[in-house]
This record gives C-alpha cells, structure tokens and sequence, in this order.
DNA sequence: TGTTAGCACTCGCTCGTGTCGAGTGCTAAC
DNA sequence: GTTAGCACTCGACACGAGCGAGTGCTAACA
C-alpha cells in the first residue's frame, strides 16, 4: 500500500508528533530523520500521505499532523511492541508478591500500576462473577449486643459486617451456630436458599432461632455487593499534563467522567467480554462524544465460569501506543499469575 | 477598631470578592450594598482600609481585594456562621445512618460528603491509635493449604487475611485453636505478648504448633498496619473550578500533594492534637509554601484513650468562610454521634 | 522520471499601538 | 463630613505590521 519512503515519512511524523504534539514540517524529517532526501522531496510525499488520509494540516501553512486513520494505521502495521524495561518488569514482579494474597486490594494496585508505569489514566474493572457461592461463614463474638459475620466467598473475598441484636449469644453458641450454618449453607449461591432448608435451620438453631433471619439477610446482601462490579481508576491527575487537556473545560470533564462509576462502564464499554487481546481504540472509534478526542487501550481478563473483567488506558490520541500496550500486556500477564496463584482458573485472551 | 460604616464596607468587600473573584469597586459597593452614601465617600473609607492593611490594590486603578489581614478580621469578627440547610442536615443525617456499622468506611464517606457540600476539597485522617489491642481472633477453614485469620480489635476494625499452610488443620481443630488464641491474647496489645506467653501456647497447639508462628507474625503485622494512620481525601478535582488555580502548575502541584500521603500530613499539621474547635488559617498563616495562596479550614476529634484525628477542608483564599465552618462543624458533630454510638467514647473539641 | 533548489504564498504568533472603561485620588463646593 | 467633577492610571481588547515556519508549484538537473 505504501512504499518504504512514505512508511519511514509516516513513522516518523506519528513519533515525532508523539513525543513533541507539534505539528511536523518536512525539514524537520529531513534533519532529524535522515532519510537522505531534501525536504522538498518529503513535501512531494507528505501531499500524497495527506491523500490517502492518514495525515493532515490544521491550516494551510503548518506541519503535518497524524489523522485518527494515520494512527491506526500506525498501531496495526508499524508500531514495534516493546519489551518491558528491567525496571518496569521488576516493579510488576514485586506488585504481584505484595498483593498475591490480597485479591481485594490487586484491582486497585494493577490500576496505580498502570499509571505509574505509562502516566495516563488507568481504569481496572473487576471480574462480573455471575453468581457467587458462599465457601464459609464464621461468627464472631463482638459483645453483648453484636456479633461479627465473616462470609468466604468461591472468589476468595472475605467480607464482614457486625451484625446487632438484643442479644447476643456467647462464644460456645456462635462457634455451634457457625457450624450449622456451614453445614448448610457451604456451596450454595444465594439462590438457592430456599423455604425448605430455612425452616431446617430455623430448627436447629432452636432458642437461638432469632438471630438466624438478620444473619441471613445479611448475607443475601453481601453477596448482592460481591456481585455488584467494582471499578477503580488512578492517575487521573495525569491528564493535567497534556496539552491536549490544557482547556480546562475538557479536563475537567474527564475527571468528571472518571469519577462516576456508571460513566467507567460506559468508556469501557458493555458487555466487554467478547474481544480478546489488546483493543486499541482511537479518536473517533470510541462510542462516547467525550472520548472523540482521545484513545482507549484496554484488555480482558477472564475468570473462568465467573466472568470478565477489563483493564485500560486513556491517553490523547496523541499517546504513546508502543509503550502502554507493552505496559498493559504486562500487567496483563500479572494478573494471571495471580489468578492462577489463587486458583481461580484464568482464562485471559492472548493479546 | 473600625467605625460602624468601615465595618460594612469591608464586609462588603469580602463577601463580594468572595462571591465573584473580582477586585471590588467603590462603585459596586455604593450600588449593590446600599450604605446610603455616595461612592466618592467609600473610596475615602477604602483608603483607609487600605492603610489599616485589610484590603490591597493588585494595580493602581484596580477595585480592591481583601488581603489576608482582611480575611482574618472577617473571620474573626464578622462572620456570621450559617445554620446547615435542610437538605444539608438530611444529607449528613443518611451518612451517620449508612455508616454507623461500618467504622472502616467512615472516613472515606465523611471525606466525600464534606467535599459533596462545600465544593472544596477535603482531607480526613484517621485517629492515631496509641496502642491496638486484640478483641477477638478467629480462624476459619478455606481449603486443604489455606486458612483465613479474622482479627477484631478493640477500635471495633475488623481484619482479615489469608494464611497459607502447607497443610492446613480442619474445622474442628480450627475451632478449638481459636478458642486457644482467643484465651491468650484478647485484651493484649502486641507488646505483651512475651516469650513466656508463647511457650505456653505453644504447648496447648501440640501437634498444631507449626501453625502458631506464622499466625502471630500476621496478627503483629495487621496491629502494625492498624496503628499507622490512614488519611482519606475527597474531591480535589473540585480545585479546577476556581480562577486562582487556573494555572495549571498550581493545580498540578496541589493535585500531587493531595495524592501523597506524607504531604497530607504535612498539611494537617504534626502534632495536631492540641488545638480544640474548629481553626481557620489562611494564606501565609500555613506553614507549607504550596498552601501560602490557600485557607485551610480544620478541626480535630479525639477518641479516649486513642488519640485524635483530622478533617479539613482547603480552598482558596477567598474561600466561603462562613459555610465551610459550618459544614465542617455539622461534621464534626456527626462524626462525634457515630463514635459514641460505636462505643468509643468522643472526646471531641467543641467549637 | 525522480529529485532538488528556488520562490511566492499562507497563516499563526508576537509585539507595539490605540482605544475603552473601570476605578482611583484629589479638589472644590455644598 | 459628604459629594460631584475631573484628571489620571492601568488592564483588557482589538487592530495591524512584521516575522518565520511551512507549504505548493515550477523549472532545472541527473
């Protein structure tokens, strides 16, 4: 489609556009490109890629300027994918030996992983887990008037909640009830806790029988929350640094929309599960207005039977695509160390 | 100090510029403010200001802007403090009811709602507690190589984490271990738990002896973690709104120092346990030169026995003194509702 | 036929100038 | 003590000239 010159012309006005968001004039890839031709050759060159789309002027007399179809185009055919730097590498090792027992905090860390390691915004979204069972359930004397209710889920997250009563059963009751409830209720998804079995509990847990519809209830709700999806950003701030951003109405915008929950949902894009790999999307190809002018590169992760969870970044369309998909693979690959450390069956797409 | 017409004028100016970010004229006060005299007569009276060091010139034919002095006599000795409106107090009211069970969400939500009413970015820390100690320890069977610790402490928080075993006990031996740990430790902090207190335990594990260590080494580390301070902060991208940090290195820089955990405490002040009610410092009155063009408006709570913690709220100098004092103080009363309800007996200055 | 030097042209950026208006300080009159 | 009037200051804004980076076109050259 493109010969040589107009491929080197091309690379080096999306890189040089990249690291200074100054438009590109032929002299400038002509002394800092050396592609041993003169800048009127270059002009000849840069009309014809002005053509086919892939570059443009702001006006007529400026520097050239990458379109939404030059970057895609650079993404798909010429970007070079880059190895994580031993520095980068090392900080993702060391992430995953931090949080590997902590799987409630490893979404929040992947997301300030992320920002640390490219400066753009990072959004991480947890797995949907389509229907959590419970593992065990614990309770715990607190004091006179409240217990403690500790919940295990199959996805490995312990929740916890004080539960209050009039009353309280000591600690022999409670260690008796835990068991009841475990026998009972070990392996289930809220769903199937029926009348039938609530009325056998409601038997065995004889003169203690009133504490056992809060804690029930309880429950549901918990695992009502596990099943909501969690969603965490960081580095937001970043985009403060982007020229990009600098009118203050956008930025102010995007942090809106990185803040609000129903919005991340939104930029990430539902139902996400389908894709595999790394998605680059740029400029124009993102469905929401406020995203026209940026790119979003993101990737699925999958837990086996329990759903799929996204991870991504936003930048200018103007951002540094080699290094945040490198960055983003990394992470990726992260995450399913981790998975597979807990058990949990990863089935994350191959980027 | 200031004659009865002097007073008005300044307090015009302030809450004016205070409204609109504008340097203020003798016109707008004559016409806006109604003081029955002309214009000529309040510029004569401005002067004075002027020359009392309570309102300065940024240029020689500009309005005039109330100068830090000015803002402390404003403070100090005509602001009138506002009662909460309706819609506020429900507000706070839904917060104290959502949270009360949840002492670990608290901060965090005190911190949005106090950004959620005054528009100014707010900044809550926890109370430093002095010495944690154990309530309740509880283990709970996961699987075959994994057990999970649940540990209550006396500042009614709940922890938990996973311990990985190379065999793990079963439920039964679970419990009964339990009931062991639970005998020895409640009621101890870390530092008393002794050689001698270990051997002991050691000896009533038998053949479970190997699991003990590794749990003591987490339970030291969750008391570790419990005792360092934890600071929360809502709201910053609201400093975007105001024209005196339009400049985007400003913001930048206070965004950095709302997101660094050593700064945060800088800005609160060590040791802030001192002062009582609800203190008011504005501009060059901060010890930090980033906050030299701020105000920052704080008060302290203290738990018995437990030590204190902090919420403020920062703006710019021309900050809405009157309501953020007094969303600040319909706060503290919440917070100091939701810790007798807890049981933890407040301490909190009054204001 | 492809490449290059030269040149006219475009257009954003910067800087100086002029005008406008909000605001002040001073003075004289009430 | 208060006010009207007036000269003065100075930032904000608009306008225009000059500059320079960059382009497109053309003619000459290898």
């Amino acid at each position: 489609m493109l010969n040589d010159r107009k491929f080197k012309i091309l690379q080096a006005i999306v890189n040089d556009y990249i690291e200074t968001a100054e438009p590109v004039g032929s002299r400038t890839i002509a002394k800092k490109y050396g592609l041993g031709v003169s800048s009127a050759t270059i002009r000849n060159e840069m009309s014809d890629l002005e053509d086919l789309g892939l570059i443009s002027q702001l006006h007529s007399s400026s520097g050239r300027v990458p379109s939404a179809k030059g970057y895609r185009f650079f993404v798909d055919s010429m970007m070079q994918r880059r190895a994580l730097a031993p520095d980068e590498s090392l900080f993702l090792q060391r992430m995953i030996i931090e949080n590997i027992f902590q799987a409630e905090y490893m979404m929040q860390e992947t997301a300030k992983a992320l920002s640390r390691l490219t400066n753009y915004p990072a959004i991480v979204s947890e797995p949907h887990m389509k229907k959590t069972a419970i593992k065990h359930v614990q309770l715990v004397p607190l004091d006179e008037k409240a217990l403690l209710l500790v919940l295990v889920t199959d996805t490995k997250t312990v929740k916890n909640q004080v539960v209050n009563l009039s009353a309280a059963p000591g600690y022999e009751t409670l260690t008796s009830l835990s068991a009841h409830l475990n026998r009972h209720l070990a392996g289930l998804s809220i769903r199937e806790i029926d009348r039938e079995r609530i009325d056998k509990m409601l038997a065995e847990f004889g003169e203690n029988a009133h504490v056992l519809m809060p804690i029930l209830g309880i429950i549901a709700d918990m695992i009502q929350a596990e099943d909501d999806v969690r969603v965490y950003t960081s580095g937001v701030k970043n985009i403060l640094a982007f020229p990009e951003f600098s009118d203050k109405a956008t930025a102010e915008k995007i942090f809106h929309a990185l803040e609000d929950r129903a919005s991340l949902f939104e930029i990430l894009g539902t139902p996400y599960a389908e894709a595999t790999g790394i998605q680059v999307i740029i400029g124009e190809e993102n469905a929401l207005d406020l995203l026209k002018s940026c790119s979003l590169i993101k990737a699925n992760y999958t837990i086996d039977n329990q759903g799929t969870g996204c991870i991504a970044l936003i930048g200018p369309m103007r951002m540094d695509y080699a290094q945040a998909v490198s960055v983003l693979s990394g992470v990726l690959t992260n995450i399913r160390h981790v998975i597979d450390a807990l058990g949990l069956r990863s089935n994350g797409g191959t980027d």
